[in-house]
DNA sequence: CCGAATTGTTGGACCTCGCAACAAATACGG
DNA sequence: CCGTATTTGTTGCGAGGTCCAACAATTCGG
């Protein structure tokens, strides 16, 4: 982006602009290109974009049956990256730690000595403080009450606590900045994992509620009658929604994840009925939730994230139907309700995004932090 | 308030501070009072305080079966109110102004002198777009875009069109600023007349969503199988929590609006069953509602008001043991269910909170408003 | 009556940003 | 090939808002 759009995009003087860049320049975060291919008279400007060495972050995710280690730069840019699947289930915090460094370990063995390490970021699975990234529940890694955000500190010889969020949060806040949901201003996220799990972006702001656990929508009571769920309550949105009704409805329930996604899209390709019923009616109840959250919210765009994204073709009609059905006429504008674009990574550079966002915030305020040494494994 | 607690609040300079009390001072806004009993050593401080008469507004309330006009001073001081009854059902938009015409003449002739009019409010029934108060649909006033905003501004000689909202939405910022919510940053208003409506106080700002139109959950789907509704669905939370289906379920469906609510309280005192009863399942169903608003918001404080105000107090057992039972339990604080402190007329007072906001927002570049003479009525 | 404590006030300094003028670089018409 | 219009980056200056440090005002406790 040129200098004179940036001025037009912020409505900041041209001088201020100048001036901001040339700070950013020095602190080593943007840079300037030769620019591009000039459309009418006047003097050609440089292309200003960001550089991502100038300030890169480890992004770590716990999710439900996978955990992932990244180095992301500034501007979303992923230099390395490493999955890994687990059963679900319980794991201890420990192992689960070391296994963290152990990723970390190999990514940042590879970055180039001219990239500053700046912070990190957590995704977890679970309901999580975001300041000190304490983990107060994580049923589906069977965690409660742990200081993660500390214990990684201090594992990586870190002064703070490093942040932490819910997974769905940080997918709502990746999509909103690197995804479907570019160009928004008011986002809402779904992804489905085990359960359902939901992130808001009201006005560009992630929406974060008084104590950091609003979006928790997939205990929504949608159905009295319904199936009872984990939660203890009966007929929850993600008990009528989620991977489990699905699965169940499919006659697929000895299949969950990724593998049920797969054993799902084969029978539709062969026209399987139940397996079409089953997506027209978890696709309705989606979309009876989803319409729910449109009244609520108003948002530019809903974006359906994780399982249910490569379902989202089969899904998009019924899912579209219901919401219609309950969203009352808002005049003028129509919501967009689309496929997520980052797929399984959403949570991933969301934290990503997290762990950069006190760059954006204060530039000239951060200050590279160094590992201790190439950290080892305690109990390797 | 002290201008050195001012200084510690907003986190400013006390020369700042002198000097921003300075500036309102000169313009009219605050005013300070020789200070009370001072506690301790030191210089004793001067109350600092807003002048009421600095800066006044008139609010509108259009509602179900009443409407209202008042004339509002900064910081929430009410100098006169008129209310209205009206049947329900259409009312013609000519008439309706004319209405409001007649009762704001009289209540802005008793203003005094030194009072300074600066602008006008108005709370709809119905969707309304903010910025120029253009009323997209009011189905209880039988309304359909109308311009409501600019009708009213070139009735009362003003240049720019008259700002409107939706009355749950200045409901929760009456409650919020003046009321049953003063100290909390996340609130949740639930206000029923005909329906329920809804409006959300996020980290002290009022969340409009992307076109305004945020916090519409009376239509929330909360029970498939359930009643049908007027907007065309079924099982919407209005139609299973709201004003017919509490009447219906006490035999009282011949009761609107306030009788209903002291036909109910008079046959309560009097131990009638099918009352109770009523009351046990529409609390109920109110809890369901708001816990999954709770669930989705995370906030301080939930405020009900409207007509489920005054019943609070047979409402509440059932309603909180339902909203409970679906409410994750959020560690550590929990979320408040409280009635409105300001009854029917939290809407009115939200139409002057809104009118009064660029007052708070700039004070500088407020001017007085004229109406053109008391204004005359057209058709009298 | 004097020192400690608190608070309002004053003058100076800094930082951010906008404004206006100027310089640089291009397209287009002759 | 040259001059003009056009767009954009750059520079110097000024306005506004805020903080800091020192000082003045006022009260409490000994």
């Amino acid at each position: 982006m040129s200098r004179s759009e940036l001025a037009q995009k912020t409505g900041l003087n041209r001088s201020t602009i100048a001036d901001l860049i040339g700070e950013l320049g020095r602190l080593g975060l943007v840079e300037e290109k030769p620019g591009i291919a000039t459309a009418g008279p006047g003097r050609p400007s440089p292309v200003v974009s960001p550089r991502p060495e100038g300030a890169t972050v480890l992004a770590i995710e716990l999710s439900v049956d996978s955990m992932a280690v990244a180095t992301v730069g500034l501007g979303g840019h992923v230099y390395g990256k490493v999955r890994r699947s687990r059963a679900r289930g319980r794991h201890s915090v420990d192992e689960t730690i070391d296994e963290v460094v152990h990723m970390a370990r190999a990514l940042l063995s590879e970055l180039g000595g001219d990239q500053v390490l700046v912070g990190m970021g957590v995704a977890v699975v679970g309901v999580v403080r975001r300041s000190d990234g304490f983990v107060h529940l994580a049923p589906n890694l069977g965690w409660k009450n742990v200081p993660l955000g500390a214990l990684l500190a201090s594992r990586f010889g870190l002064g703070d606590p490093v942040m932490a969020a819910n997974e769905a949060d940080l997918g709502a806040l990746a999509e909103y900045r690197r995804g479907a949901g570019v160009g928004a201003s008011h986002l809402v996220y779904v992804g489905s994992e085990v359960g359902i799990g939901s992130g808001i972006i009201q006005d560009g702001q992630p929406m974060l509620g008084v104590a950091g656990y609003a979006g928790e929508a997939g205990h929504m009571l949608i159905n009295p009658k319904g199936r009872e769920c984990r939660c203890g309550s009966r007929g929850c949105w993600e008990t009528e929604a989620g991977e489990a009704a699905l699965a169940e409805r499919a006659g697929l329930s000895n299949f969950v994840g990724q593998r049920l996604i797969e054993e799902i899209t084969c029978r539709v390709d062969s026209r399987d009925p139940q397996a079409l019923e089953a997506l027209e009616t978890t696709g309705t109840w989606l979309g009876y939730g989803i319409g729910n959250l449109i009244n609520v919210f108003n948002p530019d765009v809903v974006v359906v994230g994780g399982l249910y994204q490569e379902l989202f073709p089969h899904l998009r009609e019924p899912l579209e139907a219901a919401a219609r059905s309950i969203v009352l006429d808002a005049p003028g504008e129509q919501v967009r309700i689309v496929p997520g674009s980052l797929g399984v990574d959403a949570a991933l550079l969301g934290a990503a995004e997290m762990a950069l966002s006190p760059v954006i915030a204060d530039p000239a305020a951060v200050r590279a932090v160094t590992p201790t040494q190439p950290p080892d494994l305690a109990k390797a």
